[in-house]
DNA sequence: GCTAATCATTAGCCAGGCTAATGATTATGG
DNA sequence: CCATAATCATTAGCCTGGCTAATGATTAGC
């Protein structure tokens, strides 16, 4: 009764296998001298350009509180810089520095590699088909399950 | 150059995938006044039996002094406690308190309820496929990429 | 029996997570 | 047009969890 059957839970799989993916991926970002979170933060800034706090930490769904601090320890490293809005006072534009741009593109090619490696021995189907999957749990997981129970 | 492609990224897929079921782990836990590390610590010591603390951060992939602090917390809200190993002196075992066994069995029933709704949708054979192919990048990630490269 | 290894712990550091409260600014409703 | 409400970044204050290095007690092994 009190036994709960890990190996057989989904979540199990994937909260193991994602432990393993952060593991790989923060053994590459060691040598930057980069967090996860910091790499998320360059990863956003290049991917859309510019944000604003709010707008940030909305995207890596964390409080503004803890972007605060984030960005603090960026900002002293040199990563990013804040820019205060002309057209909007309260607003701050966060914006990558170019030292930082050089050293993302570097990232970059280490995270194709680590891609690769994850996914060696792997066909395109496989990988199509772990996608959707992966996607079909995200989907289950966003909604209410009585809802689902009623239907 | 710059752009990294997230949305290709088997990387990003399982990383965000394992955030949700994160969410939903811990929304299930808050009731408890639980945290996941203290979950996982009674879930592997109804799993195996007591064991040593350094059996147990073995297995929570931790090291020895970030799980004193956490069976510190875990004793002090009598979750688990420490007895003296009398065969060797230096060991401590930790065993779960008799009352948080009843606690876990609730959990347990949360936890199917959750995979449940994680997978729904999704037949036996698509839940098999995702384990496998999980396994694949796991097994993938654990060794080295040059030895496949070579191979 | 002495040295080396092992176990739990402490000290001291850091990242990252939250809520509540604050000050500055902008939006809005009357 | 002004007062009130909302918004933005921040601070304060708390917590969990992660690490290494060092320590003291004990056991293992030569």
């Amino acid at each position: 009764m009190l036994q709960y059957d890990f190996e057989e839970s989904v979540g199990y799989w994937i909260t193991i296998t994602s432990h393993f993916y952060q593991d790989a991926l923060n053994q590459e970002l060691i040598p930057y001298g980069i967090t996860f979170r910091q790499f998320q933060v360059i990863g956003w800034l290049v991917y859309e350009g510019p944000l604003s706090q709010v707008e940030l930490a909305d995207r890596m769904m964390i409080e503004p509180p803890t972007l605060v601090r984030i960005l603090d320890r960026m900002e002293r490293d040199q990563w990013i810089k804040r820019e205060n809005n002309l057209e909007d006072r309260r607003r701050k534009v966060v914006k990558v520095c170019p030292e930082a741009k050089t050293v993302w593109s570097q990232m970059v090619a280490c995270l194709k590699q680590l891609r690769k490696k994850a996914t060696q021995g792997m066909s395109a189907e496989d990988i199509d088909t772990l996608k959707s999957l992966l996607m079909q749990v995200q989907k289950n997981l966003g909604v209410n399950v009585s809802e689902y129970e009623t239907a």
